[in-house]
DNA sequence: CTATGACCATACAGGAGAGCATGGAACCGC
DNA sequence: GCGGTTCCATGCTCTCCTGTATGGTCATAG
């Protein structure tokens, strides 16, 4: 029964066939808005409007599609994050860069990382992971903080702050508009930068 | 077989028979090291050492259990959280104090903290709850900014800050030995606070 | 037009876990 | 020590999910 796609695919376009991006795309989803325990094949393949006979043409099992879920994330979310940041410059104007990847959310998904730290908290292999993207992105800030001046122990101190205030806010599940965020944003930077915001 | 208790009846003591509040901080310490998903009957009936027989003498039904484990949570670490913090005294040390449970952890507990707050992450119910627990607690730290003398805007952001850094802290899953986060502590109350640590 | 490979449906076996029903054991008041 | 209450064991049913096997359908190269 029905090629035809009776209303709509969910996701793909119209008629074509998957490929594994597509069923790691809808393990991501259902990640971020369920947990891994969530993730189950059955479910993923009634979203895609398809059967599980179609899964197990994809993947050798579901313990294949997490570990492809997880590369995902770290292809998407650790690497041009740190990329993008840890770049030249101004130290003041780097860290401004620094948050506001955080406040437009364009280069990552805040939830999927929650999700993703979720995950963490009970599998050893994703822990690992997730502390790793963790510590190099408190390590770009620390050197940013070192950069502007101040000495070491401040300056982890300061990238710890600053990082992990991020993390509780994402942790949650505050829901603000932007313009809120946008207005204090200022005096965010001046907390944890210890400096009024730069031009630029 | 074995109402003789083979080895260690786990929890309670021995022989004793069980009731309402055994189940829950079973299930409490299940969702701390596994997460809502791995609150289970028959695993607690596992590690309690009966059959699930007992549970559906005390619950209803597991749904019944999670309402049980979300009032114990309520009444175990908001309202006291808030009492004792919320009290009289010097600003500054008011703020050293709440800084202090945080650290020494007697008053509440941050894993349990953490899991509920990923338990709240897909459900409803437990995130409006959570959220009323993290606004009152940031209102404490709110007003006590206010008293320090801080202006309305920047009471509220540095009291953010402060409480969402930790609950970043935790949600990180770091582990830190106590004299690291001891010695820590001044430069982080300078950070925060924008004041050194005071006397007493 | 046909053959090959990519993609999917169907049907089966098996395990894990929730919930109910019922009988038995332990305990307590009297 | 007897009867009632409290607590627990045992044995079912049912649902959800994983994994496998096998055959069908579609696209496309030649």
């Amino acid at each position: 029964m029905a090629r035809k796609a009776d209303t709509a695919p969910d996701k793909r376009e119209t008629g074509a066939r998957l490929g594994r991006a597509d069923w790691v795309a809808a393990a991501r989803r259902a990640l971020v808005d369920g947990g891994v325990a969530e993730v189950k094949v059955d479910r993923l393949a009634t979203r895609l409007r398809v059967t599980r006979g179609s899964f197990y043409w994809h993947f050798k099992s579901r313990a294949e599609l997490l570990d492809a879920l997880l590369e995902d994330w770290r292809h998407a979310n650790v690497e041009p994050f740190l990329s993008v940041l840890d770049g030249e410059g101004e130290p003041v104007l780097r860290l401004k860069r620094f948050f506001g990847v955080w406040l437009n959310g364009a280069a990552f998904d805040p939830a999927l990382d929650s999700a993703m730290r979720d995950w963490a908290r009970t599998s050893r292999p994703v822990a690992r992971l997730v502390r790793e993207a963790d510590a190099a992105r408190t390590d770009v800030l620390r050197r940013i903080f070192a950069a502007m001046g101040y000495p070491e122990p401040e300056a982890e101190v300061r990238a710890r702050v600053a990082y992990y205030h991020q993390v509780g806010y994402y942790a949650l599940g505050i829901v603000e508009s932007r313009q809120l965020r946008e207005a204090l944003f200022p005096l965010y930077f001046k907390v944890l930068a210890g400096h009024d915001v730069p031009e630029g």
